[in-house]
DNA sequence: CGCCCTCTTGAAATTGTTCAATAGAGGTGG
DNA sequence: CCACCTCTATTGAACAATTTCAAGAGGGCG
């Protein structure tokens, strides 16, 4: 899906033994500079590929739900996932859209606190959380690197606090049509016409608003001609500036 | 105010030497134990000291803007911070309150992700960034803690997204009282009244409603018995686990 | 080709907001 | 110590945005 960047062509790479089954398929990873693995050399990366599994997830299918034992962590290399949190009468609020390069699982205590589910197939590497932590003692770096990660994402969350609690309906699908633009550029898609490949009830759940609201929004922003919904649940955002005016700083 | 908690009581503690004007006011931190210097002991705590400010904010003062360079993060001793967002257009969002324990300025980016400003009197420990930094390279711990800070965070910053995108103003209203009721009791004091040291406005703003319907609310709740509003902005939480039904799992 | 699921659209209902006025609390100065 | 003043909180009524309930359209998959 996303382009190949390897990020290490130079001609020192020290030569890497790859295991014969199973063979690290990370120094490949078209995503590994945008991730946990990041700050890692080969060597360093070959004792992470040596914990790791790569799974596959089909569409709709859970990946954890929140309360279990937070065992694993993950890290998305294709498709999206969602994150969500319910409340006891089935109300739900998903609290993140994850691509290629994203990191989930982060958790301090023993269980998950939210749980998670691919919206189309996905591509993960799961660590286990144990020997992930092991792992961090012995390389600074990777923990130094989640930090970072969490900074990022702490930063993210108070931008949707604001867009939660204090948006309408328009700015909230502006800012979010935006977003995906964004994390689409950042994984190194074009962006002028963005994917959106969760469904109306699952935009919703994440702006806090109902399905009709958010296909009405769309609506009025078709006719305005600010976007065109193209087949295969494309967006054209034609009018990027004035979207980014509606959407307030974003 | 909060109940003195000298976590290392033993007899084992080394001669640590108090330098003269500034002695490190650490070894009597009252509040040690619930934050970044926690995992420290008496020496490294005293290199810890070397690079801390102590200083006041009157109420109602800015600590920090958004956009400000990030030069130092922070470390609340005594009193309540308030940090938020806002909208060209000047629509705010109260994204937290902190209380003694709390750390703040975490940012990855060189600029503050938010403001920051007194809402009653604060102490703070003001920490410069860059010697934080290096002092986390130092000491792990210290960068583990702040992992462990920023999880923490994040999961709070998840319910509070389930809050303002799918709570009613009842169920925020309840959330918000017992969530005060919680931090005033992790920092040691009775949970019986809550002490409600910011305006009908601020909490509008974090909730995501209007001071009207943060007021109109309490007065509901009130009515219904639930709590009870007495003097110097205290409340009584008289019926907690009905607070707690409403309130939907918090 | 047709069925099912999602999306769209419409109209009524509701929650929370906005605008407006009153009440109350805290602080200041006479 | 009290009266006054100002700021904040409360209350009321009309309004607006979004939701809810309901029905129809579209699209993808077997």
């Amino acid at each position: 899906m996303a382009a190949f960047d390897i990020n290490h062509a130079g001609g020192l790479a020290p030569a890497v033994p790859r295991e014969g089954a199973g063979a690290s398929p990370c120094s490949a990873c078209s995503i590994r500079n945008l991730t946990i693995c990041a700050p890692l050399n080969d060597i360093e990366q070959t004792q992470m590929a040596a914990i790791v599994t790569n799974i596959e997830q089909p569409p709709g299918t859970p990946l954890f739900d929140e309360g279990e034992p937070a065992d694993h962590v993950f890290n998305v290399t294709a498709g999206t996932i969602k994150v969500y949190k319910l409340l006891p009468d089935g109300r739900r609020q998903v609290t993140g859209f994850l691509f290629a390069g994203d990191f989930l699982g982060l958790a301090n205590q023993d269980t998950y606190a939210y749980s998670a589910e691919a919206v189309t197939a996905c591509h993960l590497c799961r660590f286990p959380r144990r020997k992930l932590e092991d792992l961090m003692t012995r390389f600074p770096k990777v923990e130094q690197r989640l930090l970072n990660i969490a900074s990022n994402e702490l930063a993210v969350a108070q931008e949707q606090m604001l867009l939660l609690g204090r948006k309408t309906a328009r700015e909230k699908i502006a800012s979010f049509l935006l977003l995906l633009a964004k994390r689409a550029q950042q994984r190194g898609q074009k962006d002028d016409s963005v994917s959106v490949p969760m469904s109306r009830t699952d935009i919703g759940d994440y702006l806090g608003l109902t399905t009709e609201t958010v296909s009405r929004t769309f609506t009025q922003l078709k006719k305005a001609n600010l976007i065109r919904l193209l087949p295969n649940s494309q967006v054209e955002l034609s009018q990027r500036a004035e979207l980014e005016d509606i959407a307030g700083g974003f």
